[in-house]
Parts: structure tokens; C-alpha cells; sequence
DNA sequence: TTAATAAATTAGGCATGACTAAAACGCGCA
DNA sequence: TGCGCGTTTTAGTCATGCCTAATTTATTAA
């Protein structure tokens, strides 16, 4: 087995299991499959390539864990994710919705030097544009922004849009249609027990003020910071 | 054989012999494997996978040749690579010799509108930072600017470095231990017929006036444009 | 305690893109 | 015309990472 290699399939498999761990969920071959779209025979198998390598501790029906070098690969690689989308973002002018596949590549990128310089080019930001933590150049990780899901708000809160859960691209697609973007301050009139929507007030991008009726299913992965 | 596929191998022999017709070299196998570091049997079967995807017109022992369809992407990955380069060195503060293996990675980000967003970032540059020109987005390439190499230079003119044959790193790094970088502008004062080197006046970063030799195998190399 | 079921692993293949060694080719020169 | 040598291609392997199908294991329910 050749040691030391790196590779974009090992990377993606390391960031998957990471991000499991941070979800406190299960490690198994099952839910790495889906998250990357493979079998779960596939998985075993590059279960014991990480685990030769030292990057996961891996049990067989037990499933796997990521050691000290493999945490800080994975971490390594969630930088640089989440570096390149703010700067795809803030600096390029795109969308949110539009930066994760690419972000999917340019993490692979192997260069210290040029995701620190960049880091060092847009100030050392804090937050992606999905408003998830951007680990520094040490790998440490701050807690995401205490943020709450938008169903939990109620009549009269006022609060801005700052980030999401997950990172399905047709949900951000969706609140761009809507003209929910990063930012957004708006306030909650009524909640309706019903069905589990909210309507809301805020100013569209011609200044004026604008009603709307946010779905249940929307506001649930809508995080929000509280005036 | 499974058409459409992209791949980074793929993508660097046709850049690979994209570089070789520009220079009216022959196309072998033997050149091509010099250049990627591989072995002539490699690029054989190279030769065949690429055409039959029809990027390369190939006639066994007579070499090949980019057809339309390959030119077009070894000219999109040319830019790519340019423009990345011509981004680290100009926003990221990066010196000349170290950004050319980082490029290298990042010339096979799939993404249009991404390098073409980088480019209007940049104000849409002509030329990379070793002098070379950058194709727009519809692939057009202007010629390198009217650089003479420096061993043409006669006793008395006065130019500024704008260029470099070739892309070898020790090379870069040597010019930039003397303090040799793009734009310097310099005066020969004289040319020694012995070793073909020459003597140069130029103003050093502290704005002091300072005299050197360069040698032969270094005036070579280096282009610069008379004022 | 055992049987059924769901999850995980093994076995066997395939595609890509390298390699080495051996055979075939093509071109210049006698 | 034909020989010789350097170039190129072919043949056969190997590593990576994916797949499907068959088998094994863990867990849960009877
Ligand atoms: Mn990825
Ligand atoms: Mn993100
Ligand atoms: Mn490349
Ligand atoms: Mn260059």
C-alpha cells in the first residue's frame, strides 16, 4: 500500500465523516454512501485504505472515527471549502447558491500557502456565506453563530437571515427566488399554528416594505440572529 | 469507452501539445513524455483515448495533431492556468517562481463562469505574469508582446524586463535573488563579446543605483521590451 | 434461545492511467 | 536494395476506486 498519498476521493470521504461527527451521528458505511453517493460496499473498502493510513479508526461492523491526522485533514479541507465560498461570494459577485460544487473542487487544491494568503486577502473572515464557521489557519473551529431556526421566533421578533442548515442548492436557489438573501432583517407578524407558517415584513431591494408568508418547511432550515 | 469524460491526465496532454505546436515542434511521443514526466508507451495510449474522443487527429508512428474541439479546450485550459497565476501574483502578493505548480492544480477547476468572473475580478489582463498573453473568453489568443531577449540588447539601451522563455522555476527563483522581477527597467552598459555576457544600471528597491553582470545563459532567457 | 431482518463485508469485475519488456516500424546510409 | 538503430507500439501488470452479487454478522422479535 503506498503511504502518503493524497487523492479527492480519499479528501471527500474524510470531510463526510466529519461531517457526520459534528452532527454526533453514526459513522457507518450506510450513511457515508449517501452522503457521497456511493455504495456502502465502496465504502468499506476505503474504510481500510483511511484506516492503513491512519486517518480513521475503523472497526469492521462497527464503523469508523477519525484520528488526530485525519480530524485535522478533514478540518483542513472544511477551510478551504468554506474560504473559497466566501471568496467566490464577496469578492466575484456570486449567488450563495451557486458556490458549493465549485467550493467541491477548489478544496482539493493543495497549497498552504495560497488558501492563508487568500484567507489574508479577504480579511480573515469568520463565516461562509451559509453562515457556517470558517476554521483558522490552525485548525481551530469556533462555534457556529448562536443562531436560531426561524420557526422558533415569535409574533413581533425582529431578526436577520444568517445562514441555513444543510446545503441543498434548490433550497438557497429557493430563497433567492423569494429575495430571502444573507442579511435579510425582517420581522415576524403572525405565526399561524395551522400549518406551521409564519408571515413576515421586510424591505425588498427598492426599499419597500413587503409582506410574505414563509412556509413551514422553509422556516425550519432557516437560521436567524435576533435583534 | 466511456466519451465525455474530463479528467485532469487527460487535460494536461492536451495542453502538453498545444505547447509543442505552438513552438512548430513535431508531436511525438517521446516529446510529450519528456515534457509530462511519463513514458512514451503512456502517451500511446493517451494518443488513442484522446482520439478517439476526437480531440486529437493521431496517425500511429507519425504523431498527432489538436483537431478544432481540442484546441479550443487546450486554449480554455491556457487561460485558466494564466489567469490564476496572474491572480496570485497580483492580489495574493505571491512572487513569479511560486505560483506556476499551484496554477497547475487550478487550471482543471470546471467552471466558465468562475475564471470568467476571475477575470473581470482582475480588469481582464493581457498578460501573465511571465509575460505571456492570456486568451480571452472566446478563446481568442493575441501574440506575445514584441519582446526582444536580452542577449539582442547593443550598449546603451535602456528596456524593462516583461518576460521569460520557458516556465523553470530555479530560473524565476534565480532572477528574483538578484532582485530581477517584472517591469525592472535597466540600462547596458556594456557587452562582453568573451562570454556573451553584459553589464547592467538599475535602480534597486532602496532607489539606489547598482550595477551588475548577467551571464549568457541568463540574458537568454530573459525578454524585455525596449523604451 | 433461536429465527428473521437489516447492515456490512467479501468476492469478483471493470475502467483509468501509469509502468516494463518485447516486438514492430521507418528512415538514413552503405 | 537492404541493414541497423532509434522511435513507437503492443503485451502484460499494477494501483486506485468504483460496481454488483453473494455471504456474513449484529440486532431484534418471537
Ligand atoms: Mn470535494
Ligand atoms: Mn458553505
Ligand atoms: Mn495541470
Ligand atoms: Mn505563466
Amino acid at each position: 500500500m503506498k503511504l502518503s498519498e493524497k487523492s479527492r476521493s480519499r479528501q471527500d470521504y474524510l470531510k463526510a465523516i466529519l461531517s457526520l461527527e459534528l452532527n454526533g451521528a453514526k459513522v457507518s458505511t450506510t450513511s457515508i454512501s449517501e452522503k457521497l453517493k456511493t455504495k456502502p460496499a465502496s465504502v468499506t473498502g476505503m474504510f481500510k485504505v483511511l484506516s492503513d493510513l491512519g486517518l480513521i479508526e475503523y472497526i469492521p461492523y462497527r464503523g469508523a472515527e477519525l484520528t488526530k491526522p485525519g480530524r485535522t485533514e478533514a478540518i483542513s479541507l472544511m477551510r478551504k471549502h468554506r474560504l473559497w465560498e466566501t471568496f467566490m461570494v464577496e469578492n466575484l459577485g456570486f449567488k450563495w447558491d451557486e458556490v458549493h460544487e465549485i467550493a467541491e473542487q477548489l478544496e482539493h487544491i493543495e497549497s498552504k500557502e495560497l488558501i492563508d494568503k487568500l484567507d489574508a486577502y479577504m480579511g480573515y473572515p469568520s463565516f461562509d456565506p451559509h453562515g457556517d464557521p470558517i476554521p483558522d489557519a490552525d485548525g481551530n473551529l469556533c462555534d457556529r453563530r448562536k443562531l436560531v431556526q426561524v420557526n422558533m421566533l415569535k409574533q413581533g421578533d425582529t431578526a436577520s437571515v444568517q445562514g441555513v442548515l444543510g446545503s441543498s442548492d434548490t433550497f438557497l436557489r429557493h430563497l433567492g427566488d423569494l429575495g430571502i438573501r444573507l442579511g435579510l432583517v425582517f420581522t415576524v407578524m403572525r405565526v399561524f399554528e395551522f400549518d406551521g407558517s409564519i408571515q413576515v415584513e421586510f424591505e425588498d431591494e427598492d426599499w419597500n416594505m413587503k409582506e410574505m408568508t414563509w412556509s413551514k418547511k422553509l422556516v425550519e432550515q432557516l437560521l436567524a440572529e435576533l435583534k
